[in-house]
DNA sequence: TATATATAGAGAAAAGTTTCTCGATTCGCT
DNA sequence: AGCGAATCGAGAAACTTTTCTCTATATATA
């Protein structure tokens, strides 16, 4: 059960839950659209390679319950989900940087099912700057802080390069955006009432190269046999 | 120091760590050119708001030695982690679903440097098949498998809409490679002896939305004030 | 209706990660 | 050369997260 901290929404919830709550939605929503009206945290730990217990901790906190011997309801699970990381109500978002990434994101319509809507996209490249890009029409980054402003956008994405990111942050904060989301490999300078997440897509890489250069290792290592190297 | 089962890379580094060393690598290459020749952890953390212990305990996993009252060598660094992570050696890679994110991809040089060259996309899409993106071959997705058996290819990369998923693993699978960076948002079903990372791109998004349903949800309950609503 | 069983939920224990503390080392300065 | 300050490296302590254990409850079955 919640406590008073919790319902007031003054404990932080675990990064780790936070990171796999996106993958129970997914599946969820999976088992939704296949008619399953009920689910297991067991059969869900079967599925997603996870401990059951974990699963019930991790779906505890968006204040959810199940019967015994039973579930929970699926559906439930899904709209507490979404209520609970905000999914529910559309976030409109600025876009700056229309460039190779940046033309990916806006052409993603899926991220509607995840509360976010980009409704327009910012550049410096005159070339860029007038045209639509899969129907989002891409301005003149001197006219965001203005537009963020009028429209009231409190979320936005950097696909900037890495040189340029730090000066698009600083024409959204002056446009009073109050969370970005950072995809260029840098560390920015916000006011600490800014939320940034920087999208970790080196960390996957870093997973997956290191675990193959072991593997190499280790089959090298079996080829000299018993030969240990020092330094 | 190292123990006897860090030398033969047996013990796995914890999970914050290795999410950590790509961006303690970013931020070194940037000191490098920038001419830095030495660097300590107290700078390095206060750069990256991260404890300077716990960078210190970090980076020792690479096997790197500082010296006391200087710090590390910038060069020593970057090539342990580099080292460490596998980017010293480059791993050529297939991808398959040469859409939006896939082409993204393709076009992103700077992948050479964090040990990753995407040598051919496939596709199942005729209008693909056959062209070039960014200068990479679209080849038809049946032809992976041997493709990649004939040029050894380890390292897949799966942007393919989620119910193709699946299907374009099995045929990595088949094809011998042995690791795969999922960016579809299902779980995917292979040996266990394949390597599986599934870009998570939705957890810093719910991150976002997370805090900024909440600070929406402080905001509403300043103005009702005192009024406690029941569900 | 009684019994067996699967499962939620709560709390305890274990494992893992971060932060603190301290001694040793190196460098710059007097 | 000696002294003080900065920093590394190692181990201990504090904290967080995961896993285990137990109890209560709902369902199905005999
Ligand atoms: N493409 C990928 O696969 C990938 C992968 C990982 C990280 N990233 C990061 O994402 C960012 C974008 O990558 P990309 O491949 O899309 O680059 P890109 O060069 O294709 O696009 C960058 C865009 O930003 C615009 N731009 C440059 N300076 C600007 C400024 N000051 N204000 C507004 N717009 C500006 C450019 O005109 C261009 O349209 C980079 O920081 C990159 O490191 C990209
Ligand atoms: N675009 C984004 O910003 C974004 C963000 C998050 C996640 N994703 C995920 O990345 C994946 C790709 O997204 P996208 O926007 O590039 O989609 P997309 O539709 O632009 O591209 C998908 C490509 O895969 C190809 N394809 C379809 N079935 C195939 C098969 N069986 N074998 C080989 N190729 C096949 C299609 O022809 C197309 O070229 C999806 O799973 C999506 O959920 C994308």
């Amino acid at each position: 059960m919640e406590n008073a901290a919790d319902s007031k929404g003054l404990t932080t919830i675990p990064e780790p839950t936070l990171r796999r709550l996106p993958i129970y939605y997914q599946y969820l929503r999976n088992l939704e659209s296949a008619g399953k009206k009920v689910i297991s945290c067991t059969t869900i730990g079967n599925d997603l390679s996870l401990d059951p217990t974990q699963v019930r901790k991790d779906l505890a906190h968006t204040g959810v319950e199940g019967k015994p011997k039973v579930g929970y309801m699926v559906s439930d699970l899904v709209r507490k989900i979404e209520e609970f990381l905000g999914w529910n109500k559309i976030n409109a978002a600025f876009l700056a940087g229309a460039g190779n990434l940046g033309s990916a994101l806006l052409g993603y319509p899926q991220f509607r099912e995840h509360g976010l809507s980009i409704v327009a996209a910012f550049d410096r490249d005159p070339a860029k700057v007038g045209s639509l890009i899969h129907g989002k029409r891409v301005l003149p980054l001197e006219t965001l802080p203005g537009l963020a402003r009028r429209m009231g956008i409190r979320l936005g994405i950097i696909t900037v390069p890495p040189a340029a990111a730090q000066e698009v942050a600083d024409f959204m904060v002056q446009g009073g955006i109050q969370a970005i989301w950072n995809f260029a490999p840098v560390m920015l300078k916000v006011p600490s009432s800014i939320v940034v997440r920087n999208e970790e897509l080196y960390y996957s890489l870093a997973a997956l190269s290191h675990t193959l250069a072991k593997k190499l290792n280790v089959e090298i290592k079996k080829g000299e046999e018993g030969y240990a190297s020092s330094n």
